[in-house]
DNA sequence: TTAAGTGCAAAATCTTTGCAAATGT
DNA sequence: ACATTTGCAAAGATTTTGCACTTAA
């Protein structure tokens, strides 16, 4: 998403295009992995911590990002995909840690969990995940050709 | 179990038996789902709120309790199942929170959940649950029958 | 007896609220 | 022009730390 991209998006949501949410949304973007709270204050050095508190919680209200992982006190956010409408969001996704690079990251997956709960009405699944990603866990496979 | 058992678990972990823990465990027992630090806090009364942090602490190190569901930010903490070994736990089971009742279980389930992420090298699945439990899903559907 | 655990006081953080100034449409 | 958004100050809440006292083994 570019910077129209984003604006357009602002406005479909009926939010203005204020600097703050383009910087913000920008950065998540090119980050390309779940950001919690700190680290996105971090990069948009300076930010007021106030702001991106409302910023976050406006942009999540909105569907335009999301929940993506939660780690002792921090909630981490990543940008909707395109499956993500509003108020209502249809994530087959799954949320992965990778505790090498410690990266999160949303990963889109075809497939369709069943969850074997009879008689239970089933509304929301979320399905995190930890472990290696792709990159890390064929380096260190290699580890050791030098 | 009773509270021998309890105390049995909790030597055999290296802890000692002191009343907060026993009470503790005998009320996270008892409530059957999954408790939030506040909801523990009331029910214990009174408690001092940094000896909850600590023993919570404590007891999720030592792999008799486990984190259960994160809600706003709000740990639910639930009783370890026997499947649980100290500094591994193998939850092949899913937390469900029922959104009319608002409790929060560990379900057991037979199933083992194949992550379709090739490449990458998995440790821990969680998977959360939000819809109606057994018990308020049958109750909603016979509303109106009086 | 003594290491582990608890309770209190206080510091450090995090989150929310209210309001005046700034900004986007 | 005007409703929305932002930044600051301050209140409220949560979590952590340090230390002296207590307790289980």
């Amino acid at each position: 998403m570019n910077k129209t991209q984003i604006r357009d998006l602002l406005q479909k949501r009926n939010l203005k295009a204020t600097s703050t949410r383009l910087n913000l949304l920008t950065i998540m973007e090119d980050y390309g992995s779940a950001m919690s709270h700190s680290v996105i204050q971090k990069k948009m050095n300076p930010i007021d911590r106030v702001t991106l508190y409302r910023t976050l919680e406006t942009l999540k209200e909105k569907g335009i990002i999301h929940n993506a992982f939660q780690e002792n006190n921090e909630t981490y956010f990543a940008v909707c995909g395109r499956t993500c409408e509003e108020h209502q969001h249809h994530h087959e996704h799954i949320h992965f840690k990778c505790l090498k690079c410690n990266t999160i990251s949303c990963k889109e997956v075809n497939k369709t969990f069943e969850i074997p709960l009879p008689n239970h009405e089933i509304y929301k699944v979320s399905i995190n995940v930890e472990g290696l990603c792709d990159e890390c866990n064929n380096t260190s496979a290699h580890s050791g050709d030098s």
